[in-house]
DNA sequence: ATTCCATGATGCC
DNA sequence: TGGCATCCCTGGAA
């Protein structure tokens, strides 16, 4: 099953990975005491602390004073804040993961605990009453049984650094299976034949600041669409690189921020030939698709001055249109009348609505994801909408510098319930903080697998399934990940024996370090941060207060 | 090696 | 409505 099989034994597999920076002994055990202490115990603890401190050196009240504040709350008497790998949320909050209040996410009743062993040292060895919900609570979750998926876990390739600011958008060649289509913060759109790893390109003047959704033309292969947040819909010829612009929302440039328009939600109504792009003040675009013309005046489709993140046309039903945005809503409307408040449904959210999508085959289902820490299924567009078939917690909050959070369909699962997403918080796997991909059968929203890389220790919100293989894109902050199965990874490697059976990790253009291209695995010595030692043998530096989770050679 | 800072969207008041 | 506090990141600079 996916989740025993994600952490087995890679060692052998990635070769670029340094030395490793710790050998400091064994004796870091003693993490125990950081950690298992009640809130009460914690305090009683900083209480003694103080006291003994003042009795010792008769005055000394300053330096006592700042020893247990905590950063997030500036209380005594506790501290949040990475321990090791370990995050401790600041008790006055409420819990990072369901945002409710009166506990903390490692108790909280969604959290998802890694079983086999990896338990985080504090599950071990506690008083605390909470351990026991959790024993009650989370050990069921963990599926007992083998998905019918075949889920992409080990990292095949990489491109690391490849684009200079962080990914935000990925898409698969329609017909080529091994080409992927990248978009980032800067506006390059990156092309990358994965396959020959070393081939790939980057085009930087299409626009002059971020990506936000691509698409290829249902016409032509070679064509891309993407809107951007410079106002713009460009249409690219992936072959030469020439690129027009289909819509210009600034044509007088820049005239403050008021004004300045940008553009996110970018779908293709094939049936109606339609390029539709939504912008930041809650309009919808048209272009049409033959003539590459603008068509019809802009409709307002989300409330006036709202931004319009997410489009998506139905594939089964021409006429439906998906729609969602930061007035925590996302609409269902019918194409044929596109009219302010006329949208055929209205599903609410309690926060911005970063994706929403129809299912894959049938388009009868809707998956959301929202920054309230919850992804929603609603189980048919023509059953009951006014309250989601289902409500999974999930860790995928905002923040100002990483690209939102999408939950995406599996678009090979014919029983349309398989879904991948990135996870924000982290868990401390043997040491290390790590981020998983999480793949969860939205059906019952349990778990199916957590796809992780020791070391990939960077949050990665951008993942895409390919719609014909199994393979899982994935963008982390500036580098791109392909994932596979593990046995399919080593048939792959068994035909083309001949060549090393590693992993091929290739970097990108944009920094310095990186520039000269590595073949192969030969001079592992000059990996950068990404590939570097953090992943293997971590070993919790305990004695080290300072010491947060990124613990570098 | 470590700390700091910028950055931006959001939600609350 | 506008100002302001907030944020379990990340990258680069100090």
């Amino acid at each position: 099953m996916g989740l025993t099989r994600n952490r087995r034994k890679r060692e052998p597999e990635i070769v670029i990975a340094r030395d490793t920076d710790s050998e400091s002994s064994a004796s870091e055990e003693e993490e125990e005491d950081d950690y298992p202490l009640s809130e009460s115990e914690k305090e009683d603890e900083a209480v003694k602390i103080e006291l003994e401190k003042s009795k010792a050196k008769g005055k000394a009240p300053i330096t006592v004073k700042l020893k247990k504040v905590c950063k997030v709350c500036k209380q005594p008497g506790h501290e949040a804040g990475f321990k090791g790998a370990t995050y401790i949320d600041c008790p006055m909050k409420p819990c990072f993961l369901c945002k409710m209040p009166g506990h903390t996410t490692m108790s909280c009743s969604h959290r998802v605990v890694t079983d086999h062993g990896i338990l985080p040292t504090s599950h071990r060895n506690t008083k605390n009453p909470i351990d026991f919900v959790f024993m009650r609570q989370l050990q069921p979750r963990i599926p007992p049984i083998k998905p019918p998926y075949v889920i992409p876990d080990q990292v095949h390739c990489a491109v690391i650094r490849y684009h200079s600011r962080r990914v935000t958008c990925l898409e698969f060649h329609p017909t080529r299976n091994n080409i992927l289509l990248s978009g980032d913060k800067k506006g390059q759109i990156g092309v990358w034949d994965f396959a020959k790893v070393y081939e790939k390109s980057v085009y930087g003047d299409i626009h002059s600041v971020q990506v936000n959704n691509m698409r290829f033309s249902p016409t032509n292969d070679d064509m891309v669409y993407s809107a951007s947040s410079d106002g713009k819909v460009g249409y690219t010829d992936l072959e030469t690189g020439t690129s027009s612009t289909l819509l210009n929302l600034n044509p007088n440039g820049w005239q403050g921020p008021t004004t300045w328009n940008m553009l996110y939600g970018l779908d293709i109504n094939s049936d109606k030939g339609l390029v539709l792009a939504a912008d930041n003040f809650g309009l919808l675009h048209m272009i049409d698709h033959r003539s590459n013309n603008v068509t019809g005046e802009p409709i307002l489709i989300h409330k006036k001055g709202s931004k319009v993140v997410g489009l998506d046309c139905n594939p089964v039903h021409p006429e439906l249109l998906l729609s969602c945005g930061n007035d925590h809503f996302a609409r269902i409307w019918d194409m044929r009348k596109l009219q302010p408040g006329e949208s055929l449904n209205d599903l609410a959210h309690k926060r911005v609505v970063n994706s929403a999508y129809f299912s894959p085959s049938s388009g009868t289902k809707i998956l959301t994801t929202s920054q309230d820490n919850r992804i929603r299924v609603w189980d048919s567009i023509f059953g009951d909408l006014d309250s989601p078939s289902r409500e999974i917690v999930h860790s995928h909050d905002f923040n100002r510098h990483l690209t939102p959070f999408k939950a995406e369909w599996d678009p090979k699962d014919a029983s349309e319930s398989l879904i991948v997403v990135g996870r924000y918080i982290s868990e401390n796997y043997n040491g290390a903080a790590l981020h998983p991909i999480d793949f969860i059968d939205s059906s019952n929203g349990q778990l199916v697998a957590e796809v992780m890389d020791p070391n990939i220790t960077t949050i990665t919100p951008v993942n895409k399934l390919h719609p014909r293989d199994d393979v899982l894109a994935s963008g982390s902050s500036r580098s791109l990940f392909i994932w596979r199965p593990e046995e399919k990874r080593e048939m792959v490697e068994e035909k083309e024996k001949e060549k090393e059976k590693k992993i091929v990790i290739c970097y990108g253009d944009s920094n310095k370090k990186g520039k000269k291209q590595k073949r192969g695995s030969d001079d592992e010595d000059e990996d950068d941060d990404m590939f570097s030692s953090k992943g293997k043998n971590i070993k919790a530096k305990a004695k080290t207060t300072k010491s947060t989770r990124k613990t570098k050679a």
